[in-house]
DNA sequence: TGTTAGCACTCTCGACCGTTGAGTGCTAAC
DNA sequence: GTTAGCACTCAACGGTCGAGAGTGCTAACA
């Protein structure tokens, strides 16, 4: 495609996510490229919109940029490298936590990103499967309860509730802890399940505690996995002019709240340090109007989490990705520690 | 107040809550006092009108009722008791849960009856002040870390991150730990500060430790009194007639999670087994559209805790009278174990 | 004296215009 | 290849109008 076209095709989408109406030739000619006229681009975007790149909500209204669009745009702006703009405090500061659970640290993180650039965010946790057990520790809650914790490497803890034995006082369960401990550490929640099932045929701990442990690592992969993935800011979503009508808002935040699918979208990055799923892209129905960018942050030994931004297609991605980039690289320093 | 005048008010606020849309006097003569002719009804909703329990959007429309009127309908509607309408055996079904962490429990409480009324729901915990402590555990994470675990008597499970010296092993730890515990079991988190001044002083743990403790102990009163307010279903109120501006929804949105103020308006029920904040009298100004409805649980030892819904303020209060009531008595009685 | 039928009146709502303005496509001139 | 000009299109806005729902009032009725 030749260069005027892409300049005027930029241009185009620049304008309407600034504005959210459709973009007439005139505007373009005099706000973007004032060396051309009006006629000039007209006949430009006649072209474009037969490439693809646009769309007439009617046929005499401006021009909509279509997601291939988009596309194009978002390549363009990658492959120029991620320009740092002059970024807000307040998203650096928001990172300045105390010390604190890891889940904490990561939730904030989403948190902040949200309110800072009044999109929904989300961040997903390291997965699971990865993650390796460092200690394990049952701490007595009633006479035949107890409560079971689980740290792993990353500092990740996960705890649930496990029936024990009434017979078992607090020291007896903590030797309970301390060989388990022995036995499991380094291992993952995965190789654990597997493991038990011999373990528990040599049955020096209490079965009950064993069922429990087993229970817990099936868990932190299936159903608890819903776990990992938080969404925060979806109200600023009621915000944005395409999703006035209180119908469509309500269909997109439904969607938000199905983790399932938005986990599948949002758990890989193909490798990028930045990917970005642009209106039907993201394959779920409610959300074709909507564009999911996606970053990876690290967490030290090759573990590795998403967070991103969720919002309409039409959003300035030149400033998101440098946000994204600057709270994944904030993120990756404070976890390191 | 007649009789008759309670019967048509009654009628009105029914048939408003059905439709929400203004009521018609012919509308209550057909539907629901078919002995008395319209021009009647017309007379007594003058009357009513008057007293302050009806108004009018404008001059030719029909009847909409205030917040007196509901006012008046709800306190009928209690005196008369609470019917046990045929319950969904959704809700009931959503309460059989395995077991797991009592904060689990009470937010999936509140889930299920988001789910199962179409409004909005919350849980607040039991007030922290009056939780003992029963048990507390250091479990190690890292060299400098642990995480400290407080079981309290309702089995409630608060747990921090505390920086420990890095002498300190696993047993060295659960040493700490035995010793705290029998330091503090059964005193009120509260008591645990100014103790711990004095503990301080003989200094026979590690003074990091200690300080931990402290911290926990103060963050559970205060700053993190608001993790004990769970809301639900927020969605769904982007569902009603009367939050279909995205603006107005939005307010609310945002008012509801400003969990102080909510909390303040839910945590007690001034000695009622039910209560219900119509309207304005929430004094919340982006809910003054909104009732709030608040039962109360009880979590054996003379803790207690709510949970409620809310809505618009045209709500089918005796159904959500029956459910809350259901929904309270499922809860003790899972909660008693 | 309370209830009701009837009637005039009010007001919203939706349909149905013109008018306006933004924007287009096309043509012809530069 | 670019641009000026012109005819055309269409959404949005505002005004008018009739239908419908609902009221208040009055007078008749039991």
């Amino acid at each position: 495609m030749e260069d005027r076209k892409k300049r005027i095709l930029r241009a185009i989408i620049d304008d309407y996510v600034l504005t959210a109406t459709p973009v007439g030739s005139r505007t373009i000619a005099r706000k973007y490229l004032s060396n051309l006229s009006s006629a000039t681009i007209r006949n430009e975007m006649s072209d474009l919109e037969e490439l693809g790149y646009l769309s007439q909500p009617h046929i005499s209204a401006g021009r909509v940029p279509s997601s291939k669009a988009y596309r194009l745009y978002v390549d363009m702006l990658l492959e120029e490298g991620i320009q740092q703009t002059a970024q807000d405090e307040e998203l650096k500061a928001a990172f300045q936590t105390r010390i604190s659970h890891l889940e904490d640290v990561v939730r904030s993180a989403a948190q902040a990103l949200a309110q800072v650039t009044g999109y929904a965010s989300f961040v997903l946790m390291p997965r699971q499967e990865s993650l390796r057990i460092a200690n394990l520790q049952l701490v007595p809650v009633s006479k035949a309860l107890a409560l079971l914790v689980i740290v792993t490497d990353g500092g990740i803890i996960r705890d649930t509730m496990v029936q024990v034995s009434e017979r078992l006082d607090a020291d007896a369960l903590y030797a309970i802890s301390k060989m388990l401990s022995e036995q499991f550490t380094g291992r993952t929640l995965r190789e654990v399940q597997t493991a038990l099932r011999q373990f528990a045929g040599q049955s020096p701990g209490d079965p009950q505690v064993l069922q429990g442990i087993m229970d817990l690592s099936t868990q932190m992969d299936s159903q608890n996995a819903v776990d990992q993935l938080t969404v925060c800011g979806t109200h600023n979503i009621l915000g944005f002019p395409e999703y006035q009508e209180a119908d469509k808002a309500r269909q997109l935040l439904y969607a938000l709240d199905n983790k399932e699918a938005l986990m599948n979208l949002v758990r890989d990055t193909r490798g990028e340090e930045l990917l970005v799923h642009i209106g039907p892209e993201n394959g779920i129905e409610e959300m074709r109007g909507c564009s999911v960018a996606v970053a990876e942050y690290r967490l030290g030994r090759g573990q590795r989490g998403t967070i991103g931004l969720i919002g309409p297609t039409r959003m300035p991605y030149q400033s998101i990705f440098s946000t994204l980039r600057m709270a994944s690289q904030a993120m990756n320093d404070i976890l390191s520690n």
